[in-house]
RNA sequence: GCCCCCGUAGCUCAAGUGGAUAGAGCAUCGGAUUUCUAAUCCGAGGGUUGCAGGUUCGAGUCCUGCCGGGGGCGCCA
């Protein structure tokens, strides 16, 4: 329940400059390019110089003092440095962050304040074929939020939406008869991967028409199977003939049809209340052009049946119908131009049934780029249709599902990702995810040392006091900002920040380890010192665990 | 043609909501271990942040234009 130490400073800092000058200003303490500058800088200097009509030096001298006292029991020193306060943090502050980490580490991680529910739907893809390496991104990112809004204690849940009506289903029946040689010519747009000849030999002595949908459950069952392989669950399915009419198919060979079409319908509704349809050619437009969209766009074609786009807000409806505050959609590069008429949509939406919690304000769409591959320093090609793979499978069994999760996540979400498949197997020994390993499985051993040579007992608060060399004190503020990462990780939605984080806390212990002694002949300082370790091993673990990957004691 | 993403060290990428001397990994070169895991550590070289302007105390970050790469612009999903 600690709010972490920034947060502490920030607000006291708030505090002070809206006492002592009477206006209000938002505090984001910064950390300074050089650990001699201290812990953390507040660059309110320049900030208020504006305001105040008063320069930046002048202000702080003034603020400097107060500052000192409402922040002593966490910071030693106030510093005037240019536009800059920079804080020290005591040593008592530091130490008493170690203590409570690990009396109760559950307990000293910070908790999200305003617990807004969120669904994170991510993967969602087609149930026509294996998944891909775009859809492997896409389960490391999604599952990673999820996992770190959990820890916070957010109520966050995952989601999975299956795409099992429209084209893609008809072109699987199709394409499911030209396997079993049915059909001489393969069909426009089937799915011609050998992959799909397994499934259709099952379905043989099903009539044509009824294939597709039962080869769609199979293959999501092993989606499902192979994303447990890659530690990623869902807590929802949701399917998309759920929001069909219940009219085009016997329920019998469709349980999810129309279950919801009731939605389908609440959404038509709401859009005639507003009069924002608009009738052209036979088909059915929603007229989002007046919230600034481009041109009309199709809800109902001509022929009477719904578009994706009707039923994903349908479905998003749905959505905020159960419950969620803030809807969160990992969607590819692909889907991009869908987030505009999509906000558009529900802004609408919200409005015409008078409901203002639906809305695109509380809907985000976190584009994660495309991930290409590359083999021979060429690109690898891949088609869904032309059946050209590489599967999340396939990732797992040549680089393993430690080093395949490490790496989707140290990119951004929004950078486009090459993966080079000669260097990933390459990397195998050379990835940063067992350097990062490495630490818990060294500190393992370290523990394991200490208790061969008797050493007995935790550290007292007098022990912990002789924790005072640069590395050690270093690990400390490492240990301490760690609540604050995964802060920012949740808040901001950017889980790479986490890898980076492990590899920065992993190098300090490695350099701590590599200059000083832990096991010696100092019991108050080998305790105190094994404190450290204890918590930095505690850390990672945590840290990993939210990656989705191991912690190994022995490497 | 319009919209979006990207352009940072040889390579792959970071940079805490506009902050101080732009940082890591890999690669290259040079060092370190009789004692707790060398899958480690210490050090060196390497940059006009694609280009040109603008905004201001301050720009990799914001604005405008241009160049290059990718994606999208359907009564497909």
């Amino acid at each position: 329940m600690s709010p972490t130490i920034r947060r502490t400073l920030e607000d006291r800092l708030k505090q002070v400059v809206q006492e002592t000058f009477g206006v209000p200003l938002e505090v984001a303490l910064e950390v300074p390019p050089n650990p001699d500058l201290g812990d953390f800088a507040a660059p309110i200097g320049f900030k208020l110089a504006r305001p105040l009509k008063r320069p930046p030096q002048e202000i702080l001298q003034e603020l400097a003092p107060r500052v000192r006292e409402a922040l002593a029991p966490w910071v030693e020193s106030v510093e005037i440095q240019r536009g800059y306060l920079n804080l020290r943090l005591s040593d008592q502050a530091l130490q008493d962050q170690l203590t409570q980490l690990l009396a109760d580490f559950e307990a000293w991680l910070p908790r999200v304040a305003e617990g807004r529910r969120m669904l994170i739907e991510f993967v969602s893809a087609n149930p026509t074929g294996p998944l891909n390496v775009a859809n492997a991104r896409a389960a490391s990112v999604g599952d990673t939020l999820v996992r770190v809004g959990r820890s916070l204690g957010a109520p966050v849940e995952a989601e999975y939406y299956v795409n099992d009506g429209g084209g893609q289903i008809r072109a699987l029946e199709e394409s499911i008869a030209w396997h079993l040689g049915e059909r001489e010519t393969p069909p426009q747009d089937g799915y011609l991967g050998a992959y799909l000849k397994h499934y259709a030999e099952k379905v043989r002595d099903l009539p044509y028409g009824q294939r597709a949908r039962w080869v769609a459950e199979a293959i999501l069952r092993d989606q499902m199977a192979e994303l447990q392989a890659f530690g990623v669950t869902f807590d929802h399915i949701v399917y998309e003939t759920e929001f069909h009419d219940p009219a085009e198919e016997p329920r019998d060979l469709n349980p999810h049809i129309g279950r919801r079409f009731a939605y389908t319908q609440q959404v038509l509704e709401a859009f005639r209340r507003l009069k924002v349809l608009r009738e052209m050619e036979g088909a059915l437009y929603l007229d989002t052009t007046v919230r600034g969209d481009d041109k009309p766009r199709v809800l109902v074609r001509s022929d009477g049946r719904p578009t994706y786009f009707l039923y994903d807000l349908a479905y998003h409806l749905y959505k905020f119908d159960r419950g969620y505050e803030l809807l969160v959609d990992l969607w590819g590069p692909d889907h991009l131009g869908h987030v505009k008429r999509m906000k558009i949509a529900l802004d609408l939406l919200g409005e015409g049934l008078g409901r203002p919690e639906v809305s695109g304000e509380n809907f985000l769409v976190l584009i994660v780029q495309q991930v290409t591959l590359l083999r021979g320093g060429k690109r690898v090609r891949m088609s869904k249709r032309k059946g050209e793979y590489y599967t999340l499978h396939d990732l797992v069994q040549e680089v393993g599902v430690d080093a395949a999760r490490f790496f989707f996540l140290l990119r951004s979400i929004s950078t486009p990702l090459d993966f080079d498949l000669d260097l990933a197997r390459k990397l195998s020994s050379e990835n940063p995810v067992y350097y990062v390993q490495y630490v818990h499985a060294r500190i393992h051993s370290l523990m394991a040392y200490a208790a061969e040579k008797g050493v007995q007992g935790s550290a007292q608060p007098s022990d912990l006091a002789l924790l005072t060399t640069p590395e050690e004190r270093h690990l400390l503020r490492l240990l301490s900002g760690f609540g604050d990462l995964l802060l920012d990780v949740h808040e901001r939605h950017e889980p790479h920040r986490l890898p980076y984080a492990l590899m920065q806390l992993a190098e300090g212990f490695h350099a701590f380890y590599q200059k000083h002694r832990i096991v010696g002949e100092d019991l108050a300082r080998t305790r105190a010192r094994l404190a450290l370790a204890r918590a930095v091993q505690r850390v990672i673990r945590h840290g990993l665990d939210l990656m989705g990957v191991r912690a190994p004691e022995k490497m």
